[in-house]
RNA sequence: GUCCCCAUCGUCUAGUCAGGCCCAGGACACCGGCCUUUCAAGCCGGCGACACGGGUUCAAAUCCCGUUGGGGACGCCA
């Protein structure tokens, strides 16, 4: 067995606990730990051994609740055996993470109510915690594994990708994409280098066998060697990808522990082998279900709200939004619905983590926020809370130069920027019936131009208004009669606030969710429809790009 | 297409590893009733599931195999 911290491995998984010398594990598919890990057995001197587990979020959009959500796991686990739990930014997308995007993952965290011992922003012993501040250590682990010939420069363009992908896929793939240059000797690959040509690193992997990995919930599971690609680890811009960056920082920071998304599965057996290829121990590797949409797809914001954010904005309570995550995929033992994070550390066990990938419910979180509020908060206590929410400073700062011109009485103030602090308006397809456009114009016109918004990145008045403009062009309607629809699904009624300020104050998640509702309320897009649009839009969109 | 994961009411789940206590329990939603000046809240009740087919066993929601269904991965994104 390895030296390490492998004892303390779930420790809390009964047999464990109850059974000093662990039995043969059952040969099920939840096999027990015992079976997971090479050979663990309970030791005290193990037990003392910390637990250290780990968030690491990519800051490249809105605060996900699937963040949270893994979060939240991986927070209990560690207090629960009085270990540390970490927040490590991976920015290691140049091109997509923003400073703005980590802001906002940081303060929604804090937001929902967790609490990290090492990151960013707090320090800690194996800092720095944002890997684009690691880079070197990346290199030099890249340059590693290239002296010893675990991995080799790949000098594919992606013209050269993207036709070996092409004829792969052509040819009924059977295996993960191979590279020409994986044969070359060090010196042809040195010499390429000399000339200047652009290259990647990527690992070697074997082409047969199979690889078997140990997960905490599901025991062994084998993925075929041929299945595995030939992972970049290092980009052509110098920064490692995911794979490398994840195991390096792992390693470095001591996380003993690693709670991700099942989504991850398929690649645990790179990151196992780059263990491997380091001489490095690796954590155990618990895979947890993912969130899904109502369709049961994987969470997503077209589907579903998935911001952080949003949540805070529609009036939900942090430490509701915090309870109904636990209750994604666990369970108290007494089955109870209302508990606060300190109750979901005392009884944190892996083993009441169910397998089935939980529908995010936003009716049932509604229900749980609602007992939060009448059962948790004093006459005082709520009106404090409902005060902070509504009033925050920059909130109402943002409304007043468009609330000023349109006020005779400081009442007026309710009636005419009252649906700022709504949520959802109740708005049905006899208010969105258009004088000229069709119901169908309706419904293809908000849905397009949500799509364009999801688009941009930027959420400021301009590219707002770009975006409609260019929408109502492209539909080749007269932008009065294209923008009369959206005065109803965002403010509830014909005429309001100028819509583009309107739009950039109330929050891209917000937005998007009265737009879908205001489709919904004209009957929806069907699944088949959205292709076909899909399609029509994207042809679009690419169009204008090139122009 | 290939590989992997998963499978209890519409949804979240208990029960599954240690088969009998389960003709399956709780919660959301929905429906009905009570309470109430209204609406909520609260209380009471109703509807509603072990995906299917084979095994193993005296006994299977629970163990095994297969089928089906759902999901994920297949990026110089994470």
């Amino acid at each position: 067995m390895r030296s390490g911290h492998g004892g303390i491995l779930l420790p809390e998984r009964r047999r464990w606990l109850h059974h000093g010398a662990p039995s043969r594990p059952p040969p099920c598919v939840r096999s027990r730990p015992a079976g997971r890990i090479s050979a663990p057995r309970p030791s005290p001197r193990r037990l003392t051994l910390t637990v250290r587990t780990r968030v690491a979020p990519s800051p490249t959009g809105d605060p996900h609740v699937g963040t949270a959500y893994v979060a939240l796991f991986n927070y209990c686990f560690a207090r629960k055996h009085g270990g540390q739990f970490i927040l490590r930014i991976e920015d290691t997308d140049q091109v997509r993470s923003s400073a703005e995007s980590e802001a906002a993952i940081l303060n929604a965290l804090r937001w929902v109510g967790l609490t990290w011992d090492e990151g960013p922003d707090v320090g800690g012993a194996s800092g720095p915690y944002r890997q684009s501040e690691r880079t070197a250590l990346y290199q030099a682990h890249a340059q590693e594994l290239l002296d010893a010939g675990h991995a080799f420069r790949c000098f594919l363009t992606e013209e050269e990708l993207a036709a070996l992908r092409a004829e792969h896929q052509a040819t009924g793939r059977r295996t993960a994409l191979d590279s020409p240059y994986a044969a070359l000797t060090r010196a042809e690959s040195d010499a390429l280098v000399a000339e200047g040509r652009p290259f990647v690193i990527r690992m070697r992997v074997p082409r047969e066998g199979t690889c078997t990995i140990q997960d905490g919930l599901r025991g062994t599971i084998e993925i075929p060697w041929d299945q595995v690609d030939l992972q970049v680890l290092l980009k052509s811009d110098g920064f490692p990808t995911y794979h490398l960056a994840n195991v390096v920082d792992d390693h470095h920071m001591g996380i003993t522990h690693v709670m991700r998304g099942e989504e991850w599965i398929s690649s645990a057996p790179k990151h196992q082998l780059l263990y491997q290829y380091f001489g490095w121990e690796m954590p155990a590797l618990i895979h947890l279900p993912l969130l899904r949409n109502p369709d049961k797809s994987k969470l997503s914001k077209r589907k579903n709200p998935t911001s952080i954010l949003y949540y805070e904005r529609m009036g939900f309570l942090p430490e509701a939004l915090l309870n109904y995550l636990g209750r994604m995929a666990w369970s108290m033992p007494d089955e109870s619905e209302k508990f606060d994070l300190a109750t979901m550390v005392e009884h944190f066990d892996l083993d009441r983590i169910s397998l089935g990938g939980p529908v995010f419910d936003v009716d049932k979180l509604s229900w749980l926020n609602g007992k939060w509020i009448r059962e948790d908060l004093s006459d005082e206590a709520l009106a404090a809370r409902i005060g902070e929410w509504a009033f925050q400073p920059d909130r109402v700062r943002a409304l007043i130069p468009l609330l000023r011109p349109r006020l005779d009485r400081l009442s007026d103030a309710v009636g005419i920027g009252g649906f700022f602090f709504q949520g959802l308006l109740d708005v049905t397809a006899e208010q969105l019936a258009h004088k000229v456009l069709t119901p169908d114009q309706v419904r293809q016109a908000l849905t397009w131009t949500s799509w364009a918004l999801d688009a941009e990145r930027a959420w400021e008045r301009p590219a707002i208004e770009a975006v409609l403009r260019g929408m109502s062009a492209r539909l080749e309607l007269k932008l009065r009669d294209f923008l009369a629809p959206f005065f109803i699904a965002i403010a509830g009624r014909p005429s309001a606030t100028p819509l583009f300020e309107t739009m950039a104050i109330l929050g891209r998640d917000l937005t998007r969710a009265r737009l879908r509702q205001a489709v919904d309320a004209l009957g929806g897009v069907s699944g088949k429809e959205e292709k076909r649009w899909r399609k029509e839009f994207d042809a679009g969109a690419e169009a204008a790009a090139e122009e």
